[in-house]
DNA sequence: GGAAAAATTAATCAAACGTTTAATTAACAC
DNA sequence: GTGTTAATTAAACGTTTGATTAATTTTTCC
């Protein structure tokens, strides 16, 4: 039967602890090289565990992106409702309401979110069915919403190119996101992976001039 | 056994069609998600042949990647040279040219760039060991040498913005070449994965604003 | 035509894989 | 306390994995 929670005092957790856990291994080593054994032995608890809480390997990799995306799209959601409370707000302040919360929790070690970014950047892209099967079930629905609120600010861009500019600043959010240490390492350390408002600053800079770019007739 | 009239013609190069198997099988499922057996079986090769030519799977998948990013790199460097032969060229002109072998090998499904683009796509954000190497291995001297030419082109850009501007446009690039479907999707049949003049006018545009964006000062 | 080298094959290896089972311990309701 | 259910465990399941072996065929070259 399934399980009730549970989450005694004595014992942290074992549900988070697996979900922590396989965050880590499926963004370093991808869903084929992440193993059920390394994720348990990771999380401290017996490998049967994995299964009586996620049933198999494919859920547990849903749970896994499930837990990051609610929190991302609540905050955007939020954000979005309370940009247009009173009035439309520039491109600038939605761009940076739209890329923050992502942006942010790849940034935030504490809480793991580094390897989460580092997994949501590597299935974005990715075109297995897996990859989109949860890009569709998690980030569809914020992106269509999204979509709208840049047409709402920005009235001359037709939709196509709305849909273009999404995608587009999504893409270069998810960059910085991952943090592969390539900016540093091209920029002889000029450039950090890890400050977050310089990161954020030049993503919206950038995404907000290449979407004015595609209004049709410029 | 079979007829071998055409057993030459066939067989005549084992090493691309394992090379074009694993492409495929990479791009498709991830390196840990692609095993030798499936690769060779869909090579119509023996499995011992893969480690004959390329010892294990590592070396492989680094055979797969060096195959398409020295015809890139190669592509992109003669572009490089033939623009700035006489005077400087534009901004859009020298990102053109930067992105268009990317974008176009990506769209160049009789020779199996489909899949190629999935892959670096994949891996171009990932932050395991391996698709690091490559990466650095393979793209990091073009990459310097595109983002001299972008400060030569732009002089006002300092150099750490130049990095950022160039990794953003990869990024981009990067992002229509997956070809995952979700244009499509998002835009509701408006947007066409495949249509390549379209898709590298996009980027073209959209990179190129950005960048000039992330001039200081303004 | 025959020796040498290259290419290809089937068979096999130990290790690792995802998953399942059956038994045991811990927690809670009454 | 007793009974019930959830949580946890160790062991094993059958399969697949990357890799290696040794034998055999095909090609190359003189």
């Amino acid at each position: 039967m399934q399980p009730q929670q549970a989450a005694t005092a004595h014992h942290k957790d074992s549900r988070a602890a697996i979900l922590d856990s396989a965050e880590a291994a499926f963004a370093e080593l991808g869903y084929g090289g992440a193993s059920i054994r390394a994720i348990a032995r990771e999380a401290k608890v017996n490998q049967a565990m994995i299964h009586y809480y996620y049933q198999n390997k494919d859920q547990l990799f849903t749970a896994v992106i499930e837990r990051r995306a609610g929190e991302i799209n609540a905050r955007r959601d939020a954000a979005l409702e309370r940009l247009f409370e009173d009035g439309v707000p520039t491109l600038e302040v939605l761009i940076e309401a739209l890329l923050r919360p992502t942006i942010e929790i790849g940034h935030d070690d504490a809480r793991g979110g580094a390897a989460y970014a580092r997994l949501i950047a590597s299935f974005n892209n990715a075109a297995d069915e897996r990859s989109r099967r949860v890009t569709a079930d998690n980030y569809d629905p914020i992106a269509r919403r999204s979509i709208d609120a840049i047409r709402r600010v920005l009235p001359e861009l037709d939709h196509a190119a709305a849909v273009r500019g999404y995608l587009f600043s999504i893409s270069v959010a998810l960059s910085v996101m991952a943090k592969t240490g390539r900016a540093s390492r091209l920029s002889d350390g000029l450039l950090d992976d890890f400050d977050t408002d310089e990161t954020v600053a030049s993503a919206v800079a950038f995404t907000c001039a290449g979407i004015r770019a595609l209004v049709k007739g410029t």
